[in-house]
DNA sequence: CAGACTCCCGGAAACGTTTACAGCTATCAG
DNA sequence: CTGATAGCTGTAAACGTTTCCGGGAGTCTG
């Protein structure tokens, strides 16, 4: 018999070739057996029998090259420590499993060149669809979104005509809550911990934290306002900066991490929370439920985000066609003892004994 | 001219067919130029001209194909979420990156299963190498390992005539640590929060702390063992369970999530840490830092390992035939506010005021 | 000026798969 | 008995790239 090619690579992995040698038909009729498709009965019997023996496994690589489909979704996050992005990471991981796809993580580092870089490396079609969560935008940046040659879906604020499937939170309204609450259980002198005013949710909370004060006729004092990273060691520190040059009633924080950076300032400063200080952190994530005592925080839906972008990307990828979507998940406040409700009452120090309820008040 | 093939496919992006047709030269030129092996001067202009002008990016999929490498490394691990498993895959990350590849991300959920299928599931090359770091381990689950078709790193412990590359700790003389802290500061009921025993990293725990024990002459008492899982919420209803019927005055927990939701448990029960009961955790995450009081906590170096076993899988993946290595992270002790060294002394509660240092002395 | 050597180029094969197409056989209807 | 139809099969092309190989042009040496 006159065969064309190799049957056994150089490094002996049987190809369906292989199969095909072995079974006595051709490679289209292994193929076709292989997946399913047409095949008499003892032609399926005898590619079955000839893939057992030799142990195939069709070549990934081979089938996406043919089928212009990796399997791959991406996904690209700043911190994959941050457990806001745990969170969203494992609804987006849930999703794209159902889908029979695999997910494939970037950690950019907030760095937004890599980001870009990022994106363009998308031309070369390593992945079927990314999902990104942008923390500073640029023009470069959109513009690279904007024209990807693979689905995109963008987590996270971008603007109204940018023709981009976006799943977002209204972070200036959440802030508001936070703040809504915290006055409504007596306290007027609110600081703000943020994060970089030059990111996207840095400003948005920044003007949610402002328009809100103005809404309860609370006066602006700037000193109430402090800057840092959105992690932990710079919320610790900025909030001992705030604390050393004025004195809050409560506290607001851009996220949990920095609330519980400054949880530690406050405690390591003798400030008891709630007693002395309330503390509201955002994204609600699981690390304001390990806190002791757990922090009320503010949930942006992260999982619920994730999990949206996921189905509108699977959908994008079944049809191009689509026009762009914008979908938005409300935010709520979940309630915990570090906001407790009897404000301002001197109470021996201590671990509050306020009991830790593991799911919290929804407002 | 005449063209053999299709230039621009169906969606319109250019190939290297595109290009060289553009150029005017032939696809093997192209192709030459466009990855800088050969071409003259004249040649080089025109085909980087011609790419430029068609946007040329080449399609990862068809060069894998070729190549036989796809530039992705796969990271099974069980729980996405768990920090440990977050400073490893950094670490990973930063190994494979600088290498120019991809890190692949799965969760295993621990399902063992799950992972046997992953690693059978490597047959089809859609990686170049796995690290895999299973908390149970059978036998099918050896055999997949063993005869993987891509190179494969354990990290984590495995049967001494396993011929796979492997990076270990020693999480039992890691609890042995613990136990010789504490009982130097004078605890002797020392209670150990584990995981569960059917794991390997639980059972080998487990046996540490007993033989700690041994070793001081502490009689082993059973009352003063619990066992969970691995997480935060298990590890604070295992802690309340074991409060309930035991008075201890230290406790070891497996890892830094159980040490979590153990001072939770102790400061819920009016117990205060360290005064009343020193706690040790283990794996040295950043939540042992982000505490308060911050915990004391055995690292098993998982970002060393992380490093070590992506280097080990990239010498493999260079070269396959070299002999199975193995390779040891000694554990060392991080000693922080939740062990304070001033056992049993009643102070009057309330926030301790030891300044949390960020470093943990080593022992 | 002839031969050897270097360099560049294009044709074609190869990676491993899926699939369009055409040919064949067998079955069925008329 | 013939023509149509359905179902199966094999050949070959295609996906987009890299690379082997042979040929041609140019340069250098003797």
């Amino acid at each position: 018999m006159g065969r064309k090619r190799l049957q056994e690579p150089a490094d002996g992995r049987p190809t369906v070739h292989t199969v095909a040698a072995r079974a006595g038909v051709s490679i289209a009729s292994a193929s076709r057996v292989l997946n399913g498709v047409g095949g008499s009965a003892e032609t399926i019997r005898k590619v079955r029998a000839a893939a057992a023996e030799v142990g195939y496994v069709p070549n990934a690589i081979a089938r996406s090259l043919q089928s212009q489909r990796t399997g791959l979704i991406a996904l690209a996050v700043e911190d994959i420590g941050n457990p806001v992005y745990v969170e969203m990471m494992r609804a987006i991981e849930a999703v794209v499993a159902s889908s029979g796809r695999q997910l494939l993580v970037h950690a950019t580092g907030g760095r937004i060149d890599n980001e870009t870089a990022l994106l363009r490396r998308l031309a070369n079609r390593y992945v079927d669809g990314m999902i990104v969560s942008p923390i500073r935008v640029t023009d470069d940046h959109l513009a690279a979104l904007v024209d990807s040659p693979v689905p995109v879906v963008v987590v996270g604020q971008l603007g109204e005509d940018t023709p981009v499937d976006n799943v977002r939170t209204d972070s200036r309204n959440g802030v508001a809550l936070a703040v809504d609450h915290l006055v409504a259980n007596g306290r007027h002198r609110i600081g703000f911990v943020n994060g970089p005013l030059d990111t996207v949710p840095g400003a948005a909370r920044d003007a949610g934290f402002r328009s809100a004060l103005a809404r309860h006729g609370i006066p602006l004092d700037e000193d109430l306002i402090e800057v840092g990273d959105f992690q932990y060691a710079a919320g610790r520190a900025a909030t001992e900066r705030l604390l050393a040059r004025t004195d809050p009633d409560a506290l607001v924080c851009a996220n949990d991490l920095i609330a519980v950076g400054a949880l530690h300032a406050l405690l390591a400063a003798g400030r008891p929370v709630p007693q002395d200080v309330a503390l509201v952190g955002m994204d609600d994530t699981e690390l304001a439920r390990m806190m002791f005592p757990q922090l009320s925080s503010v949930s942006l839906g992260s999982a619920e985000r994730g999990r949206r972008a996921a189905e509108l990307l699977l959908q994008r990828i079944a049809d191009p066609t689509l026009p762009p979507r914008r979908e938005q998940v409300p935010p709520s406040l979940a309630i915990r003892a570090s906001s407790g409700t009897t404000p301002l009452v001197p109470r021996p120090a201590g671990p509050p004994t306020t009991q830790p309820s593991s799911e919290g008040v929804t407002a």
